[in-house]
DNA sequence: AACTATCTGCGACATGTAGGCT
DNA sequence: AGCCTACATGTCGCAGATAGTT
């Protein structure tokens, strides 16, 4: 209930006071007859593109998923039987990123923590993200503290109902007539019992505990109140990447060992293929139900963004070929709408910067370039300094006009580079390693071609713009005071 | 805090290879 | 036909870092 009265309400908030802020400014500028532009008035004047940015922010969760429908009601279908207190088929979910996996999982278990709510059937969702929660401890150690957390709230509910109840009853005692208690005093005793509970309940810390006991108090913490418990596993992969499938083997055997409650999973994850590497039982019983979420295409993520637009943008912010074009763009990449929205946001932002009414077909190419372009630097400029060096030897290359490197240039080049600077120099092999990975990161292309008598080498050219990677390469303070490499790449030409 | 397992980056050494040259 | 170049690519074992466990 709380979260989605958030939803709801965030966004009307932040329409409110822009409108507020306008009608200020509005006033300020009348109020002063003499209008001396300063920095910001230019800015503010223009016609502001966006109404409400934060749904086309990839953190928004919608309450529309078109094109879902199929894959929400399979989940629906699945996990009523939750509400009716059996237990639900654990899930396992498909899909490639940006294809409305988790947004639809997500308001799936919203809506059923609602729905709960108002028949009162007992029903707890937990998301989480196992990317960030990457190992056995500290899943169970997150579950233990939430389901802690519910039982002492519950606990506390309770007390206070039973005080309230001896309290009446000692005035009345035929209040206790409909209840399960006879006396005032076995009222009492529960509570004190409750009480005693309560004092037990204690957070499983982050760490120090071995991790049989964690799973001990996640069970019994699960277990103290009638319930179902779904409990939602994204990145499901990354978990089992990293430490086994011990963590689902545990989970899914859970219930055939609980009294009171039942557990059900689901997980969701990105690779379809990682079932491969689970124990089969834990197969068998985690993929009771499978969802595949397959990628837009584009007439879809055309309607994902027209959905989104109308909220995002103001009425006619948009020129009629802007939509199709994010959608044409984002399909070509395995049809992510992440990166649908990403470009129709980012498009907007140019567009407004330029003081546009309107974005533009421009704007959404302009948007393609400038993301790319921010994947670029921001991959260079988090690269190891020996890769950055070997890249730096690109570079110098190119922009001496040598075209068709090969790795024996760059090693000699990387090589001066070092000893410039002071570092470790590498041996061929390594470069040739990093070379390879510059190629993977699709930032240099490098094709192996034979050149007959005269052996075989990687030809090599620089994939990105040379200022811009020069500067992000300057940037870094090792490499800013690489001074005047000219003369060595000269010396090289005249040897040949 | 101490212990252990796993990962990472590296060099040594070895083997592979396309195709122009002789 | 086979040689030979300038590397590519593969495998191993090591040391130090990092993470997980107790």
């Amino acid at each position: 209930m709380n979260d989605s009265d958030m939803d709801d309400n965030t966004p009307a908030d932040d329409r409110r006071t822009a409108r507020d802020f306008d009608v200020e400014i509005d006033d300020v500028l009348d109020e002063d007859g003499d209008d001396e532009d300063g920095l910001f008035d230019d800015l503010l004047r223009g016609e502001p593109i966006f109404e409400n940015k934060e749904v086309l922010r990839p953190s928004y969760t919608p309450h529309e998923l078109p094109h879902r429908n199929e894959q929400i009601n399979n989940m629906a279908t699945i996990l009523v039987a939750a509400l009716r207190g059996e237990t639900p088929s654990n899930i396992l979910i498909y899909g490639k990123t940006g294809t409305g996996k988790t947004a639809s999982a997500k308001f799936v278990s919203q809506e059923l923590e609602k729905t709960s709510r108002k028949y009162e059937v007992p029903c707890e969702v937990e998301y989480i993200n196992c990317e960030v929660t990457d190992t056995q401890y500290r899943v169970l150690a997150q579950l233990a503290n939430t389901f802690i957390q519910q039982n002492r709230e519950f606990v506390d509910d309770r007390v206070d109902e039973l005080e309230s109840l001896a309290e009446r009853a000692r005035d009345d005692p035929t209040v206790l007539a409909d209840t399960e208690f006879d006396s005032v005093e076995a009222v009492v005793e529960r509570v004190d019992s409750l009480l005693d509970d309560r004092e037990e309940m204690e957070d499983v810390p982050m760490t120090g505990w071995p991790t049989d006991r964690v799973y001990a108090e996640f069970f019994d913490a699960v277990d103290y109140v009638e319930r179902v418990a779904v409990i939602m596993l994204d990145e499901i992969d990354k978990l089992v990447e990293k430490s086994g499938d011990d963590t689902l083997y545990n989970l899914s055997r859970m219930n055939s060992e609980l009294d009171n409650s039942r557990v059900s999973i689901i997980g969701i994850s990105n690779d379809l293929k990682f079932t491969d590497f689970l124990d089969p039982r834990v197969k068998s019983s985690l993929g009771e139900e499978e969802i595949v979420f397959p990628p837009y295409d584009a007439n879809q993520l055309r309607d994902i963004l027209e959905h989104r637009s109308e909220t995002a943008f103001k009425a006619d912010a948009l020129s009629e070929d802007v939509l199709p074009l994010c959608a044409a763009f984002a399909a070509q990449e395995h049809g992510d709408a992440r990166r649908a929205l990403d470009l129709l946001r980012t498009a907007g932002e140019l567009a407004e910067r330029d003081q546009a009414d309107i974005v533009t077909e421009a704007h959404v190419r302009r948007a393609q370039d400038k993301i790319e372009l921010d994947r670029v630097v921001e991959v260079v400029r988090t690269l190891p300094t020996q890769s950055k060096l070997v890249l730096y030897a690109i570079l110098v290359l190119e922009k001496h006009g040598v075209h068709n490197i090969n790795t024996g240039e760059v090693y000699n080049i990387y090589k001066r580079l070092c000893d410039e600077i002071d570092a470790d120099v590498l041996t061929q092999r390594r470069v040739t390693d990093l070379i390879s990975e510059l190629d993977m990161l699709g930032i240099v292309n490098a094709v192996v071609v034979s050149k007959g008598r005269y052996g075989r080498t990687k030809e090599i050219s620089l994939s990105v713009p040379v200022e811009e990677t020069e500067a992000v390469l300057e940037a870094d303070s090792r490499l800013g005071d690489v001074e005047n490499v000219t003369p060595f790449v000269q010396a090289r030409f005249d040897n040949e």
